[in-house]
DNA sequence: CTGAAAGCGCTTACAG
DNA sequence: CTGAAAGCGCTTACAG
């Protein structure tokens, strides 16, 4: 019924090897032949059967999406996910390789799970999402023998046998604290993402620094932790307001940011006459009210470069972790300077 | 180097097609032998090869999922997206499907790639989002004999050829649109979805009969479309502000609702004493500041019907398109009754 | 209930 | 530059 490569051959009037190579380019095919080639595929209107071409060839081309958080939060953070799988795409598209997503409820779901993704072979290597300080599913990948790229920092970074590709969470969070900090801030309230994520320990770090820097003492109330959702961020700011002050947040998260400024309305907080805020940057941000001042910790190259190591590590070439860089992208909600009297 | 089948036999001391059977529970393996070939499987640490199952079984046990929208606009509906997802996930894990991922940046380059893909047979069947009138990849996708099955009414419902799953979005609008003229509007502002797209067809008719019924002239000013984006929301909003007036707003998409409230922030209008809103469900809409009316369309089931639908044809079973209920719940964006005066 | 054999549709040394 | 043959690791009639 379906088209196969010896109708293609016959039809061609060569063997099938022949016309296997002319159909995969092989450069020592001549080229009245490989036309002939082209030709009957055409007319026949064939298309390799993957299955098979997997099996001899003893690869997928299809590279796995882990998203350990898929179901509780993952596309709130629309924008960035977004452009994460754009980046990811944007690779992989040349090299013919395709996506295939493993959602799971949670990590020891995916744990289960990826005992049969791994040593089934379903796919040739695996991009990593939210990575977290635990990753228990992590020792059977690694038997599995399957190649993996992290998006992220995984927790043993320093011992350096993993690959990854994460912005520098440390930076991204002092140059936002040290931002508001230089404009007369003294009470800045930092929503951090849940600590299970390892760089929710970064960017904590870098908020601890900016202060330092500065000479700021550290107060913990203003340390909060929220889940990546509107609901969440809206939730930690509307239990805060009333109990502490403070006059600028930092919330590097965009729909986090969102919930916070809804709390912040609530309360009748106005951003930024009494409220500077920052956050990481999407499209939204330009066009809240006011626009958010913004880390741009450009996902499309967190993506696209996550892909790369993978694809590159699949051809066997060398490769290396990759720190991309961000920056701070200035609008209206941090206009207002601090006077002295006020800090 | 892998563990075969061969080996697990080898080690059971049966025959590999004995083995095989055992493996795959065919009812006609003695307990004994089945035990014995399970532990020595177990011992080996074997998982059976994908690849060679799948070219053996002519199937591959993955659907693809295609979203024609996804880099531009797809996850902005985050929520609805999330559970979309979780609900395709929800029907194909039991079955030991898994999901690939086609985005793609357009329509066009859908068509371009759909060959490869649907001849290719590296999926047993499709699921597609956001159904245009156009379509244009169809053609190629019917003519390689794959199954698929749309989320949102094909173009050509009527045909019936097409699987399908979706809300009655006729109502969807009329209900939300009803209800708003229930409490007294009569300047009801609609921001409906991309054209493109056929829902937004049946929403508006949904809304012009709504109109109809409470015998109110529809001025085409208050009618209009936007991207699935909070950007896009604002945008439209933004523009329309002080050139025509409105009691109320219908935008039945989350983050379009989103964008909306932001501009009327901006003009000064408050919630829900200037104007009403009613959107969509979602966690957020709970939580905004008023929280919003809205009208659940159950993204889970959705996406749930949507693989079952699919499986079932995959299974050779009956099936048939199915219309997923939905239902309006009522929050303080429009609690404001207005007064027969300012009608 | 079990085993020997063919076949799924490719790719890839290898020989010519 | 081309062809005959083996092999990828399974599943599935089929015979016993």
């Amino acid at each position: 019924m379906a088209v196969t490569i010896r109708d293609v051959a016959r039809r061609a009037g060569v063997s099938v090897s022949t016309a296997s190579a002319a159909l995969n380019n092989k450069p020592f095919v001549s080229p009245q032949t490989r036309a002939r080639v082209l030709q009957a595929a055409l007319e026949l209107n064939y298309h390799v059967n993957r299955m098979a071409r997997n099996l001899a060839m003893g690869r997928t081309f299809q590279i796995g999406l882990l998203i350990p958080a898929l179901l509780e939060h993952t596309f709130s953070a629309s924008h960035f996910f977004n452009q994460l799988m754009r980046g990811i795409y944007g690779a992989c598209r040349p090299e013919d390789y395709s996506l295939v997503l493993f959602a799971v409820e949670n990590e020891d779901d995916l744990t289960r799970q990826m005992t049969h993704w791994a040593h089934g072979r379903s796919v040739d290597g695996f991009i990593i999402t939210h990575p977290t300080w635990e990753m228990p599913y992590r020792e059977v990948l690694e038997q599995s023998g399957l190649p993996y790229v992290v998006i992220g920092r995984p927790p043993d970074k320093d011992a350096s046998r993993v690959l990854f590709v994460d912005n520098d969470n440390v930076q991204v969070a002092y140059d936002a604290t040290a931002y508001l900090l230089a404009r007369g801030h003294r009470r800045i309230l930092f929503v951090n993402g849940p600590s299970r994520y390892t760089y929710a320990h970064d960017r904590n770090e870098g908020y601890r620094r900016a202060l330092h820097t500065y000479g700021v003492p550290v107060d913990e109330r203003l340390l909060v932790e929220a889940e990546l959702t509107f609901v969440d961020g809206y939730r930690v700011v509307d239990a805060l307001c009333g109990q502490v002050t403070f006059s600028a947040v930092v919330v590097l998260n965009p729909m986090q940011a969102l919930g916070v400024m809804h709390a912040l309305a609530k309360h009748g907080c106005r951003v930024p006459e009494d409220v500077a805020a920052i956050t990481t940057d999407c499209e939204m941000a330009k066009y809240m009210h006011p626009p958010l001042t913004a880390v741009d910790i450009q996902p499309y190259q967190l993506g696209y470069h996550a892909a790369t190591i993978l694809l590159q590590l699949l051809a066997g070439e060398p490769t290396a972790p990759r720190i991309i860089p961000h920056a701070l992208v200035e609008r209206a909600s941090t206009r207002r300077m601090v006077a002295q009297a006020h800090r």
